[in-house]
DNA sequence: AATCCACAGGAAGATTAGGATA
DNA sequence: TATCCTAATCTTCCTGTGGATT
């Protein structure tokens, strides 16, 4: 320890990093994975999630389950736990109950459902990723399950996703899997964001999903606070938190439909500012500063993974708008797109399609576009960024320039 | 009061990409 | 593997319109 301290001093470098008392004690309690023994404010959700599955140990089959909530609402979390502690309660009095997680985010594919659904069961990968016909994997899967009297509890997080990207086909054969099963049973446990999302599903895959729902309604602020400070406790080293700092983190992630990750990443990035700049203490300015990298990084993101033509409708967005001879209306807008395409060169739309972009580009929040009447000189458009543009425009410059050099 | 600009934004058809199906 | 389907993207054509100007 001796030597390690003595190379640190010579070079420096961490001393002050060293002097100070680090600000977190175990980072891990902030993540969004992270499981606390207890959740605050969903003990109703809980028990209501318990009582359903607990037919399960006592030899029957649940009835299938739709969740409800918006992100951070503590849905997954809760499911997850739930899942753990029936299989636990399953082992110990000789129950078999299965329960198989499946994010639909990823897994999006009726083929992908079944070989997920098939490999898990049989704990290796028996299902290729590709390759064989999907009726075949359905029938893996079926083999698999019927070989002994359990309860398989499929848990399809993000359901939404699956029947928006493929069909509700998968779940469709799911529901009347148990009507040709002989020892095992299926229930099904589908966690969806979004609240109308049933108006996609077909009504009798509907009526066999829905047999019970649990929603999950967003934290209020003094929830949000609670939920916090149980992690803080975990996370940080005492004292170091200003007492503004959760109440401010709480109100903040309140106010954007208490969304508790929300309010657990202002946290994490405010105490990270905070030790990046050497502080000792996390304060309120951290919070807000990471309230402003937060959401400057999720525009980054959102700009990034824009389609190229988009990308281009708003780099010119952002020359118009440097150039700053008054406001910024459509017809400008489609000239210099147009302009940069030529010389790009890539594909032109019409101004009716790059009017659409336009308004796209308002709906992420990236530019405000209002329609206003100039009178004699016309209905359009007027266009302002909705962010600081310097990253945007750095970003853009790289990511169009990699396809093409003649832009600049 | 009438005009008319510069688009907005709806409808419908064409094109295209990627997944489903045989 | 080929081709069939579907949903998303894009175009064409269109009607509608707030208000400064005439």
């Amino acid at each position: 320890m001796a030597t390690l301290q003595q190379t640190l001093d010579g070079v420096g470098l961490f001393e002050s990093i060293l002097k100070t008392t680090p600000i977190f004690k175990n980072k891990e309690a902030l993540r969004h994975s992270y499981t606390p023994s207890d959740l605050p404010h969903r003990g109703e959700q809980t028990n209501r999630l318990a009582t359903i599955l607990a037919a399960a140990l006592r030899g029957e089959t649940p009835s299938n389950i739709l969740i409800y909530g918006k992100t951070g609402t503590g849905k997954t979390l809760v499911t997850k736990f739930v899942a753990k502690e029936l299989e636990k309660t399953g082992e110990k009095i000789g129950v078999p109950a299965t329960t198989i997680y499946m994010n639909c985010e990823v897994v999006d594919t009726h083929y992908r459902v079944l070989a997920q659904l098939a490999n898990t069961l049989y704990g290796q990968e028996v299902v290729p990723f590709t390759g064989w016909p999907t009726d075949q994997v359905f029938q893996a899967f079926f083999d698999i399950a019927d070989k002994k009297k359990q309860v398989i509890v499929v848990i399809f997080d993000e359901i939404d996703k699956i029947v928006k990207k493929s069909s509700d086909e998968v779940l469709y054969n799911l529901t009347r899997i148990n009507t040709d099963l002989k020892n095992a049973r299926v229930s099904i446990v589908g966690i969806s964001n979004d609240l109308r999302f049933t108006d996609f599903l077909d009504p009798r895959v509907l009526s066999s999903l829905g047999q019970e729902e649990i929603v999950f309604p967003p934290y209020e602020a003094d929830q949000l606070k609670d939920i916090l400070t149980q992690r803080a406790i975990l996370a940080f080293t005492d004292g170091v938190l200003d007492e503004t700092v959760i109440p401010l983190c709480a109100a903040f992630a309140a106010r954007e439909h208490g969304d508790a990750r929300r309010a657990l990443d202002l946290l994490r990035v405010a105490a990270e500012l905070a030790e990046l700049g050497g502080a000792d203490k996390v304060t309120e300015a951290h919070v807000r500063s990471a309230k402003e990298k937060i959401e400057q990084d999720r525009v980054i993101e959102v700009v990034r993974t824009l389609p190229s033509q988009s990308k281009l409708v708003l780099y010119s967005i952002i020359l118009l708008e440097e150039r700053g001879n008054g406001g910024v209306i459509t017809g400008d807008v489609y000239n210099m797109y147009r302009e940069l395409s030529r010389r790009a060169p890539m594909d032109i739309l019409t101004q009716r399609r790059v009017s659409d972009l336009i308004s796209e580009l308002d709906m992420l929040g990236i530019i405000n576009a209002a329609v206003i009447s100039k009178g004699r000189y016309g209905r359009t458009k007027e266009i302002t960024l909705g962010v600081p543009i310097t990253r945007i425009k750095e970003l853009l410059e790289k990511e169009l320039s990699f396809s093409n050099s003649n832009l600049f």
